[in-house]
DNA sequence: TCTGGGGTCCTAGGACCC
DNA sequence: TCTGGGGTCCTAGGACCC
């Protein structure tokens, strides 16, 4: 059995924690740069808003009725999730953080020794309410597509008092016929078109299409897997989170820039900022990376682009995984002058680093890397070329000053005629964020105050 | 004026290996 | 007349997720 618990509108019940004046009312929140609504309360869903609606679209109906508006505040969600994953840490046998605010719970015999785990889900879901002030919903079910399919039952039918089980074929039965075909885990917009042009409209009807079909239909042996999860045959286990952190396969950091930028120092600063913040938390995690990409974006939404909208190069490292600021940007710096496009205005940056794996596990030396200074004694070269604990001075320069108190040269902004540089400057990659809240939990000077 | 960011998994062709 | 089979790695892109 699966658990699946997953936050109620979690950035708008984040606000509302330290903000309670917004109970009850309309909220939303808004993407980076404020551009689209990324988290709706009941109330802001049922005047007809949508996720990920653009604000500038709907910013008249958000004024005539009302709306609180916040700018996403990442610091405050994500100690927010710390604090909810902690807690089903410690309730549950082994938990698999999915998502900011989604998890798998591991339930595996836990019915031979709680019997039902109806009371169990509920005690789990008043835990989490009570210790972070969090709303939540949990699914259970044998597959982890039941689990969430049985959350979604459950977030939408407040009579269920939060909690759907389905522990019967019966229940999983009537379940599956409750969600359209486009609601269901792995089936997005163009699934959903392909399913129900060919009569599939409910998961009920999905759950009964044959094996190759599902492979021919839906990205071959992924949907062949979703259908059987659908059938209660599990082919996903828990992939257990090590001590309520995650750990992944891929670190990114791309942003759409505040204004489009057409000057190649622009973007190239943009770049070396971006990937300043990837490997930060590249060394956070206590890995090394071994493939880069870069990519650069034009405004897919201006009638005069044509596609593609946006380019990426990617590069295998010569010299072997690294989480070396420096190192990295002189691989992203060359990636970068093979995208760029002379008079073209880009609107977007974003950086990935992949093929993580900790550091020492072989250490490939560059054949053409010109050969160290005589001075250098054999077990000094990998110091210089690497520097970890210049890495480590420049990680805990800035958790303890304050994120970007020292950076590369590269990444921070020139003077130009909106201001200087320097800290004080803001960087015409930057967006906005008018409407952001204080970081209650994460900031000594944000800390609320109780007379 | 104005449309997010960070992930996962899979596919497929080409270069290369033995 | 006629040119193997079984792999890996690299790169780019697509679909999906929250």
């Amino acid at each position: 059995m699966f658990g699946l618990l997953d936050c109620n509108n979690f950035y708008v019940s984040c606000e509302r924690v330290f903000q309670p004046r917004y109970e009850g009312r309309p909220v939303v929140v808004l993407s980076n740069n404020d551009g689209n609504l990324i988290s709706r309360s009941a109330e802001a869903k049922a005047l007809g808003l949508k996720m990920g609606d653009p604000y500038f679209q709907v910013k008249e109906v958000l004024k005539q009725h009302d709306v609180a508006v916040f700018s996403s505040n990442y610091a405050l969600y994500g100690d927010m999730s710390r604090r909810v994953m902690y807690h089903l840490g410690q309730v549950a046998p082994a938990v698999e953080i999915y998502s900011i605010d989604e998890a798998f719970l591991d339930l595996a015999g836990m019915e031979t020794y709680l019997g039902n785990l109806d009371a169990y889900a509920h005690k789990v879901r008043a835990g989490v309410k009570e210790r972070t002030g969090i709303p939540t919903c949990v699914g259970v079910a044998p597959t982890k597509t039941l689990a969430k399919l049985a959350n979604r039952i459950a977030k939408k039918d407040a009579a269920l008092g939060g909690v759907l089980y389905l522990n019967s074929a019966e229940r999983r039965a009537w379940a599956l016929r409750q969600v359209p075909v486009g609601d269901v885990w792995g089936v997005g917009r163009q699934y959903a078109a392909k399913l129900t042009a060919a009569g599939i409209d409910s998961a009920a009807d999905l759950a009964r299409v044959s094996d190759s079909w599902a492979r021919k239909f839906l990205g071959g042996v992924v949907g062949a897997r979703l259908v059987q999860e659908l059938q209660g045959r599990p082919c996903a286990g828990l992939h257990p989170s090590e001590d309520g952190t995650l750990s992944r396969q891929s670190i990114s950091c791309s942003r759409t820039f505040g204004r489009p930028l057409s000057a190649y120092s622009d973007v190239l600063a943009a770049v070396a900022a971006f990937l300043s913040r990837a490997a930060e938390k590249l060394r956070a995690q206590g890995d090394t990376a071994h493939v880069l990409t870069v990519y650069i974006s034009k405004n897919r939404f201006a009638a005069n682009v044509l596609p593609p909208f946006s380019r990426s190069a990617t590069l295998t490292l010569p010299a072997g995984p690294t989480a070396d600021t420096t190192v990295l940007l002189g691989y992203a710096r060359a990636l970068l002058s093979r995208l760029w496009e002379p008079g073209t205005a880009y609107h977007k940056a974003g950086v990935v680093l992949d093929g993580l794996e900790p550091p020492g596990t072989g250490q490939q030396l560059d054949l053409f890397a010109p050969a160290p200074a005589p001075l250098v004694l054999p077990e000094k070269r990998a110091v210089l070329s690497q520097r970890p604990g210049l890495m480590a001075s420049l990680d805990a320069l800035n958790e303890r000053f304050g994120r970007g108190t020292v950076r590369v040269a590269t990444a921070v902004p020139a003077p130009g005629h909106h201001g200087t540089a320097g800290s004080g400057a803001r960087a015409p990659w930057e967006g906005k964020a008018q409407w952001r809240s204080p970081a209650f939990t994460t900031r000594l000077e944000d800390l609320l105050l109780v007379n």
